[in-house]
DNA sequence: CTGTATCCACAACGATACTG
DNA sequence: CAGTATCGTTGTGGATACAG
């Protein structure tokens, strides 16, 4: 399991630089969907791979291991809980996922309409 | 080469969720180097790959295909230029890049005097 | 200069079975 | 319930040589 750690070579960054590790953290297969989905509160394995349907239990706990290394997660007694710093991406995230809905994902449209 | 389209399965997400074709986009190799670059002025193909140091000309003309079938990246008579959509959404990435480098990096200095 | 075509190595992930 | 161990498939990207 390599972890992307701000001043390691990444993907996409042989330096490592934060914002490049940041993204091949989240970039990874349900990163984002966990990150959201512990944002509204703490969650047991099994509630987690239910969530994410198709996950498999190998790549869920790779997954909460990296975000857990990373300092976005920790255990506690409920399971997995986001942490302070996790609480606070998250918030970060959600202006981006909105232009990506409301904006980005419209220019797709129109390109489609065009054709 | 698969383009992350939102609404399209995408590395992360089986249902396309537009936040999730951005990271996936954003967090290929270079990508984010190249939109950075490219934040500055226009560039040549020879610039860019100067620019990124050890990229191949694969996947250069790869990555740079990917960001203009994305709207981010279109060609002008001196290259290469960010969109409207490019530069709002390096606007967008500025303040993630801001926490990733002064906060999120910091908790693993944190971590490390700790060891 | 600007790419394109091949080939190769490796990391990511799912499926599955199994252990504490 | 909460993971761990293996295995096979596939995508990603570097290297290199070559074409427009």
């Amino acid at each position: 399991m390599i972890i992307p750690k701000p001043g390691l070579p990444v993907r996409g960054s042989k330096t490592g630089q934060p914002i490049m590790a940041l993204l091949d953290l989240l970039g990874r297969s349900w990163a984002m969907g966990i990150v959201w989905h512990l944002y509204k509160g703490p969650s047991t394995f099994r509630e987690l791979q239910d969530y994410c349907e198709s996950i498999s239990p190998t790549t869920l706990n790779t997954r909460l291991g990296e975000l857990n290394k990373c300092h976005l997660v920790e255990r506690c007694l409920e399971g997995y809980v986001l942490t302070e710093y996790g609480r606070e991406l998250f918030e970060l995230l959600e202006p981006m996922g909105s232009w990506a809905r409301h904006r980005w994902a419209k220019s797709f449209e129109e390109n489609d309409r065009k054709k």
